[in-house]
DNA sequence: GTCCAGGCCGACA
DNA sequence: TGTCGGCATGGA
């Protein structure tokens, strides 16, 4: 007997968006998404529970839950998960009024309808894949995560898929240099991964700590201090797992590149020139960022 | 072979 | 405070 948990979901919410950039890579070890279905393992209170979203109609999440059956506290924390994952507390209607004065976002909103920000979970997590994401293409991002994942993280096999969840930073704390290089990183990037698990590990920094703080400049603040997170890496771990709606990765190739795109510029545009358009976006450029993400898919 | 890819650090002025 | 070279790798 299959247990079925079902979660409401705001008006401007599109499941099938959401699904499209969680399927943008074939190296995603994370997550599954197969015929409009998606699978994912989720560590609740340390207990592994695969589960399985589904969107039978357009106002409910439905999550089935494959190997396992969940008590009333375990219930209500996967559907805290799935909240944030797809950033359900959200009103969007502000994102919208913004772009429809505004000509790039315009016309990225009608294009994605109802895609929201896809949210990180897990703190180390969102650091690991912004460090591995650093001066290099996402596909070679994506191989080294996978790596990362099917060498040092915890996995269940079900009907002959695997599932796997990302590493701990206590695990990932004792590595040495040497054991990340073998899978590819470079010297910086291992120094860096490894110094953050031990960052959380020993309680420096913590998902917690930084929701508490007042703001996100604050939070800004307390994850520039750690080697290896720069002002990309920082407001990218700021939009993708601590929720900000306005955190913006201004530095970023991907984003340079997607605008001269959408504007049909003949180059990439100039710093202060995003730094400009983006001034229209304010509250929301975390936003504007991923539906530009998106749209180099 | 060259250039680029969802940057960051440390040195130096 | 602002700028710049070095880093290291895979793919086009």
């Amino acid at each position: 007997m299959t247990q079925k948990i079902t979660v409401n979901t705001p008006k401007d919410f599109n499941f099938q968006q959401c699904l499209i950039y969680l399927n943008r890579s074939k190296l995603e070890r994370l997550h599954v998404v197969e015929n409009d279905r998606l699978r994912k393992l989720l560590n609740i209170k340390g207990n592994h529970i695969l589960c399985e979203f589904s969107q039978p109609i357009m106002s409910q999440l439905e999550i089935t839950l494959l190997n396992t059956t969940a008590a009333k506290a375990e219930q209500s924390a996967i559907i805290a998960h799935a909240r944030e994952w797809f950033d359900l507390e959200r009103d969007l209607s502000g994102f919208y009024k913004i772009a429809s004065k505004d000509k790039l976002l315009s016309q990225l909103s009608r294009a994605y309808p109802g895609l929201r920000i896809v949210r990180i979970h897990d703190l180390f997590q969102a650091l690991c894949w912004a460090i591995l994401g650093q001066q290099i293409n996402i596909e070679f991002a994506y191989t080294l995560q996978s790596r990362i994942i099917e060498n040092y993280g915890q996995k269940l096999a079900h009907e002959g898929t695997i599932y796997w969840l990302f590493p701990q930073p206590e695990i990932m704390a004792t590595l040495t240099v040497r054991e990340l290089r073998q899978l590819q990183l470079t010297n910086k990037k291992s120094e860096y991964i490894i110094g953050v698990a031990n960052a959380i590990c020993k309680g420096i920094i913590s998902k917690k700590s930084l929701q508490n703080l007042p703001d996100f400049d604050t939070a800004q603040k307390q994850l520039l201090k750690l080697h290896g997170v720069g002002p990309w890496t920082a407001n990218y771990v700021l939009m993708r797992c601590l929720g900000s709606a306005d955190a913006f990765p201004l530095e970023d190739i991907g984003l340079h590149n997607a605008i001269k795109k959408s504007l049909h510029l003949p180059e990439k545009p100039t710093i202060d020139k995003v730094q400009k358009l983006a001034g229209n976006w304010v509250g929301w450029r975390a936003y504007a960022a991923f539906y530009l993400y998106r749209s180099l898919q």
